[in-house]
DNA sequence: GGCACTGATGCGCAGATGCGCATGCGTCGC
DNA sequence: GCGACGCATGCGCATCTGCGCATCAGTGCC
C-alpha cells in the first residue's frame, strides 16, 4: 500500500531526466540500437548506455542483442502514455501563459471586484 | 521543441519522491494544511514544507492562506491523472509478476527448448 | 504590545546523480 | 587467433538532494 510510491518513484526519477525522457520518446516511435540513440541526441555512448542502464534496472525499457548490436524498446507503453499526458497538460499551461503574456490587457478582469 | 523535456523532467523530478508522491496523492483528495499533511505522514514540520515548496515552484501545487494556516492544493488535476494511470500500469506489472512467483511451476515453460 | 500557534527559511552533513574519461567484455570478419 | 566494432563498466569529480536541527516570519487572541 506503501511501496507502490516507492516503486512509481523510481519509475519516475528515471524518467525525470530531460535526456532519458527525451531517449524514451525516441524508442517509442522505434526501437534503436545504443549508437543511433547516441548519433540522434549528440551524447557520448558511454553516457548514453549509462542512462540505458538504469532505465533498463527499473523496467522502463528492455534490451534485445541483434549481432554486435542492441536494441533497445519500450518495456510498458502504458508508462509513456502517462508522460504524454502529463506533457498535454504542461503544453496546455504553456499555452495559457503564452496567450496572457501576448494580450496582458486584452481582458483586464472584467470581475475584478469578485474578490475582497 | 526541446524546452518541454526541460519542463517535464523538473515536474517529474518534484514528483520522484515518495514522499512528495503520497503527498500529491493526498492532496488530490483533499486540500490540506501543512500540520496536517505531516501528521498523516508522521513528517517533521519543516520537511513538510520544503517538499511543498519544492512542489508549488514546480506548479504542482498552489498554496492559499487560510486564517494562520496555509491549505494546500492541487494546482493541475490532470497532471495527478497521468501519475494514476502510470501506477496503474505498475499495478498490473506487479500483479503479473505476484502471479508468476505463487505459481512457479504450474506452466514450467512449455515452450523451454525454444531458444538454445 | 505580548504571546502562542502555524508555517517558512538557513545551515550542515551524508548520500545520490550526471558526466567525461579510460578500459573491459562480447561479437563479427579476416 | 586477431583486430575492429559496439556496448558496458569502473573511477573521479562537481553538483544536487533529502533530512534534522535551530531559528525567523506572519497571524490571531488576550
Amino acid at each position: 500500500m506503501d511501496q507502490i510510491y516507492e516503486l512509481q518513484a523510481d519509475v519516475l526519477k528515471t524518467l525525470a531526466n530531460a535526456r532519458r525522457l527525451e531517449m524514451a520518446h525516441l524508442l517509442a516511435e522505434e526501437p534503436m540500437t545504443v549508437g543511433h540513440l547516441a548519433d540522434c541526441m549528440s551524447l557520448a555512448q558511454p553516457n548514453v548506455s549509462q542512462h540505458l542502464a538504469l532505465m533498463r534496472a527499473a523496467g522502463v525499457v528492455l534490451a534485445e542483442r541483434d549481432g554486435r548490436e542492441i536494441r533497445y524498446r519500450l518495456a510498458d507503453p502504458d508508462i509513456i502514455a502517462a508522460c504524454r499526458l502529463m506533457r498535454a497538460a504542461l503544453q496546455r499551461r504553456l499555452t495559457r501563459l503564452a496567450e496572457v503574456s501576448t494580450r496582458p490587457a486584452d481582458v483586464p478582469s472584467p470581475v475584478s471586484a469578485e474578490h475582497r
